[in-house]
RNA sequence: GGUGAUAUAGCUCAGGUGGUUAGAGCGCAGCACUCAUAACGCUGAGGUCGGUGGUUCAAAUCCACCUAUCACCA
């Protein structure tokens, strides 16, 4: 077989949010996809990077009181450390805000530009007064055009559906400082995609078997008919202020962060290329240009979500082909992530991040194992049924499985010291063939990772008929059975090992234990098949996992439920560079968003909150804690209730005594430094300063319930 | 609204080029077993393939329309 040269690469994450369960269909699928071409003995590089630009970080590092470049390298970091717990193993993860990055944009620029591809045009756009910057429409509000709701963005209606301009909006205003926005003019580079050089060479790229055949329609539809111009320009600059690349000899004009996101792939596999040494000294194996010159015969993989084909498809295959480079050699476009059938909801739990997966979980082979199980190469959306985790993960993985080694290990430790013996060769005929014929390996490469996986748990099942038929627990209570049993059991480990090799590309960690146990060099894809040897020592069986509990699931979503906290991302499921994607302000500013009515409730749900009036008899200083009272109150009770109450900033105890006021009765007892406090006093607060707590009318008598 | 895709047993999914009684795993029921951190084996009950109408000797599989879900519309 010769060698190939891969380059894979996975959408870059914004820098602006935790990695979900959504991202991480397409990291493990292309990071499954890149272990199988590693186990096949060919050279694969796999870089991703962060992507770290645009409006939506200026205003969130800015809310947050820190530099773009400090909130970048903190969830650079975060990002970093989910994907090393779930084992997507790139070898480089950079930051498209980086030196590389920015040459390779403004060369690519400087390329366009020579090649006259690139126009500036005067262009008019709503400009905030008040923060003194030019206005995304995602960040301008107002009425509706159609319907007349209120606080729709600028650029659809989430009410009714309609797609507008901002400049249609009714009463706009900005979101960034709720100023009223005025029209400015202000001059824009754009890359002309119309010009025919552009529309001829797209025409042919997207139908050149880069893309899938969904995929291939789709862009037919951008495209238009054969004859019919339908690409339009695209804008590539933004003005200052803004985070980014400065677009060469335009102050004050920066690169859309669209622009060097893709851009990103080339420089994170440039700092790789740089980072190659041996002693101190480069080594040069990776040599960029080999990678990215026009001719290359090297291989260039895109894994995407179907939203962000736009991009991939288009743009970016025409910038690299008027700039001198080679263009990709496939996209791997794949559908969106649904849990339990439904959109992601942070009200129901389902919008779960890596982070609260990995600390309830904990073992995130499990979630690998069940997307590869449903990852078929296609565009469509994948569904993360949680019953169906927890019995697929248990059946096919613990039951299936990791049992045949459990049950046959046993026998060879006790029996044998240890050493295997002679293989069954006609029980493992059909091991040898599958392995032989490749169809496996043919349903990885063509990334049908869940056929491969139906064809592994079928070999399962047979492994677990042979033993079954074998019944190696009778022949170790027969007298001159040993061989036989040595035979079955032997053979068992035989399988279990083919099964590992399979099972590699998904569970690497496992397949890593279980070479240990098995006493085998790693595994690997490219030699003849052999059975263990006769005479072969393995270790001590120990258990390789364990089922998965049901209630660790149920942890995990219930530690996503935050239908208290506002909404502070974007609750489309875009993962990549959005800013032309729905994307709400990143922190809550002012008067929307942050305050939005929490979701309805029923009647019932209400009734279980028990609500009493309540007479403050004390109230007293808590010796070292800054912002609570204590409380004693009397709701009609033989004891009075002690609560401590976050509202010393706003009320002076002594005036407190002897107040009614409400509490939550019913509320679980909570254990807090300074002692039990056995319910919730009831406080209204806003953005603005200020604390107050209710007051019933007069009248009310301790212990009434409000209702 | 336009476009692309999806809709098959309780659940999750298979079903090139249309062709005998529509498949698997899980779940469920029964049997059996005890080697295995209750795992494994055997048997069985469940779908007429989203709806309607076409093409055809024959359609889950082709066509039209409809409905629902997802995405995209730069």
């Amino acid at each position: 077989m010769t060698t190939r040269k891969i380059l894979v690469t996975s959408a870059l994450p914004y820098a602006n949010g935790s990695i979900h369960l959504g991202h991480l269909v397409e990291y493990i699928q292309t990071d499954i996809w890149v272990r199988f071409q590693k186990m096949q003995g060919h050279e694969v590089n796999y870089v991703c990077a962060d992507d770290t630009h645009g409006t939506p970080i200026m205003l969130r590092a800015e809310a947050e009181g820190i530099t773009p470049e400090a909130l970048i390298a903190r969830v650079w970091q975060e990002h970093y450390d989910d994907f090393a717990a779930f084992h997507v193993a790139f070898d480089h993860y950079g930051s498209t805000n980086s030196n590389e990055t920015k040459e390779f944009a403004q060369g690519i620029y400087r390329k366009l530009k020579a090649a006259n591809l690139i126009e500036v045009r005067s262009i008019e756009q709503y400009y905030d007064p008040v923060k003194n910057m030019f206005l995304p429409d995602r960040f301008i509000k107002g009425e509706c055009p159609k319907c007349h709701a209120k606080d729709q963005y600028g650029d659809n209606c989430e009410v009714c559906g309609a797609a507008y301009a901002p400049i249609e909006l009714i009463n706009p205003y900005s979101a960034v400082s709720g100023a009223k926005p005025e029209m400015r003019n202000s001059d824009h580079y754009f890359f002309k995609l119309s010009a025919d050089t552009c529309q001829q060479f797209l025409r042919s790229w997207t139908r050149s078997g880069s893309l899938q055949p969904e995929a291939a329609n789709k862009m037919q539809e951008w495209l238009g008919a054969e004859g019919e111009n339908k690409l339009s320009d695209w804008d590539i600059s933004r003005d200052a202020p803004y985070f980014g690349f400065e677009i060469p000899d335009a102050p004050g004009k920066y690169f859309y962060v669209w622009l060097d996101a893709p851009v990103g792939y080339m420089g994170s596999f440039k700092q790789l290329c740089n980072s190659q040494t041996e002693n101190g000294k480069p080594k040069t194996v990776l040599d960029f240009e080999e990678y990215w010159k026009p001719d290359s015969t090297t291989e260039l993989y895109h894994f995407i979500g179907k939203d962000i084909l736009y991009f991939h498809a288009l743009f970016w295959p025409a910038m690299l082909e008027h700039s001198g480079f080679r263009t990709p050699t496939k996209l791997f476009a794949h559908g969106f992530l649904t849990v339990n059938g439904e959109k992601m909801s942070k009200s129901r739990g389902t919008f779960i991040t890596a982070k609260s997966y990995i600390d309830n979980i904990k073992n995130t082979e499990y979630l690998r194992y069940y997307y590869a199980a449903k990852i078929n190469g296609t565009m469509e959306d994948l569904d993360l049924n949680l019953d169906d985790f927890v019995a697929k993960v248990n059946s096919d993985l613990i039951g299936k499985y990791i049992n045949i080694a459990s049950r046959c290990a046993g026998f060879i430790a006790k029996k044998f010291d240890g050493k295997l013996g002679a293989t069954d060769a006609a029980a493992a005929a059909e091991f040898q063939s599958a392995y032989q014929d490749g169809a496996i390996a043919h349903c990885y490469e063509q990334r049908d990772f869940a056929r491969a996986l139906r064809e592994i748990m079928r070999l399962a099942d047979v492994a677990n008929q042979y033993i079954a038929e074998q019944k190696p627990w009778e022949l170790a209570k027969q007298e001159g059975r040993e061989a036989d049993l040595h035979v079955a059991c032997s053979t068992a480990m035989t399988l279990f090992r083919d099964l590992t090799l399979y099972l590699k590309p998904v569970l690497p960690v496992l397949a890593e234990q279980v070479e240990a146990f098995l006493n085998i060099v790693p595994l690997a894809w490219n030699s003849d098949w052999q059975a263990l040897p006769a005479g072969h020592l393995i270790n001590t069986y120990q258990h390789l996992a364990t089922r998965l509990d049901p209630k660790l699931v149920e942890a995990m979503t219930a530690a996503n439920l935050e239908s208290l906290k506002p909404v502070t991302e974007s609750h489309s499921q875009t993962r990549h560079a959005v800013a032309q994607q729905p994307l709400p302000a990143p922190q809550p500013l002012k008067d929307e968003g942050a305050n939005a009515i929490a979701p309805l409730i029923s009647i019932e749900d209400f009734s279980k909150i028990d609500l009493r009036v309540a007479k403050i008899v004390n109230a007293e200083h808590v010796t070292g804690a800054e912002k609570l009272l204590k409380l004693t109150l009397d709701i009609g009770e033989e004891q009075p209730r002690t609560v401590f109450a976050g509202i010393k900033s706003a009320y002076d105890p002594e005036l407190l005594k002897g107040r009614m006021t409400v509490m939550v009765a019913n509320l679980a007892p909570r254990k807090m430094k300074f002692g039990l406090s056995e319910g919730m006093v009831l406080a209204a607060s806003g953005d603005a300063p200020g604390l107050f707590i209710l007051s019933p009318d007069d009248g009310a008598q301790p212990g009434m319930r409000i209702k």
